[in-house]
DNA sequence: CGCATATGGTTCATATATTGAACCCATGCT
DNA sequence: AGCATGGGTTCAATATATGAACCATATGCG
């Protein structure tokens, strides 16, 4: 793999972890040799995209994603756009709803909205969601390219809870069954005694950028309100496609406008 | 410099171009040959740090930074703490009032508040302030490390107007200033016709991670005024820095929780 | 139309940056 | 003291990055 590859997956794992991890939990955690961790380590800190804590050493996230992201969403303002309709069907639906992007091969949590009520689920910002076991995860396999459907389904599927799917046939009826119903349901494929349904927010050329659903506890997901659900967060999701791709896009020709400080 | 120092480096020119530019563009303003551009581009791609247009085959930055920054703030909210305090400021002063961050050995602004009047200054995300003509810059300078302060007086100061103090000396006699009054000011430094005043938000340690300013037509700015806005701004920055470090860090032991999706 | 120019993208021998085993130095524990 | 653990460093060996030259396509122009 290429240095900056192996740069970036650090930087990747990092943000997965829930702890900061020291140079020698890196190393291992990254399989690099503990030199090579460091050197990442100290240019990635160069440029701000990770930080050392002076005192305890350990390493953690920099602030140089933040100011990126910041660029980012003034042109492309995704999560600005979307953030509304997550927030609208947190509201109506009484669940929690949760916002995912695919991202350098894989989807992941990048907005949470939770739901009113005391028994609900929990889902955190960066969750990396397995293809498989998703909702979201499926919404967006059964719209993807064929590429990264053989990429998913290739490897291993693991099995998360006693519900789920793990044999690569029964995987692909359930995304047949997604395209005709227009939304996904995954019954506890991540977690017992969770339902969820998702759809795919798609761009124009009908390729998935992410997905948008609603996790509930079993007991509130009988199946007419899972069809309900599926109901609105498919039509949340293509609102949201909508407008952020029928929102004029300031790129390309803007005019420069320096300030001062 | 090291590969990956080369990729990030491109990525941040990325950020700072106000449109998206095509291979050629890459490769000559990061100095590098068109096949070492390509070959970064397509491993930051990769991973989502940055996108290429499938029609006009230009590149932007990608969406993982906004994952990457989603988790970052999640775990240290500073621009959650910081901006209510931008936005009281931007209505009590009435005029534009900017936040910035040190990251990567650059100050750069990441967010904005906008001067409720008609004339008013203009500030632009991600915009880099260079240290000595701007108040963000020397409020930084003022508190910073020996080592930043070097770095930053070192190479030749640019005049971007008349006004633009260049001579090193006389910085430092503006820095001297800055400490004496609590915040700095820059009279038309990077713009013509514009003034502001500055104050560093301090780590505990004592050093400055960024800057809050407000910037104000010349018009407007008259002695009174101006150190009026320096006294708030610089009140602002102290309260700012004590909520965000002061605010319970949920860092280190956190119980995994995880959803589904 | 045909030529010239520009841009996106690729190849492969060469040069250079990356690698990792072994090392040092603290700190903390027995 | 003796040992273990973790952060950090060194330098010869080697894998990786580099760039001049290349191809392909597109756009401009007389």
């Amino acid at each position: 793999m290429s240095t900056v590859g192996k740069a970036l997956s650090l930087l990747d794992k990092l943000s997965q972890l829930n702890a900061e991890p020291g140079l020698t939990d890196v190393a291992r955690l990254c399989d690099l040799d503990k030199a090579t961790a460091r050197r990442l380590l100290v240019e990635l800190e160069k440029h701000g995209f990770v930080e050392q804590d002076p005192v305890t050493r350990k390493y953690r996230i920099g602030s140089a994603p933040v100011r990126l992201a910041r660029i980012r969403e003034a042109r492309y303002p995704f999560l600005r756009i979307a953030i509304p309709f997550v927030k609208d069907l947190a509201e109506t639906s009484e669940e929690t709803v949760h916002l995912s992007e695919f991202v350098g091969g894989r989807l992941s949590t990048i907005h949470v909205e939770d739901s009113p009520r005391a028994h609900r689920v929990i889902v955190e910002i960066g969750t990396p969601l397995p293809f498989h076991a998703t909702a979201s995860g499926l919404a967006f396999l059964a719209y993807c390219g064929k590429e990264q459907l053989d990429a998913a389904l290739s490897r291993p599927l693991e099995a998360f809870t006693d519900h789920t799917v793990t044999e690569v046939s029964a995987v692909r009826r359930m995304l047949a069954e997604t395209v005709e119903r227009g939304f996904s349901i995954s019954d506890q494929g991540l977690e017992s005694g969770v339902v969820s349904t998702a759809a795919p927010i798609r761009s124009p050329t009908g390729l998935p950028i992410g997905a948008i659903a609603i996790a509930a506890p079993l007991v509130r997901a009988n199946a007419t309100t899972l069809h309900d659900f599926g109901a609105i967060v498919s039509a949340t999701a293509k609102r949201i496609s909508e407008k952020y791709y029928g929102s004029e896009r300031l790129a390309g020709t803007r005019t420069q406008a320096k300030g001062t400080g």
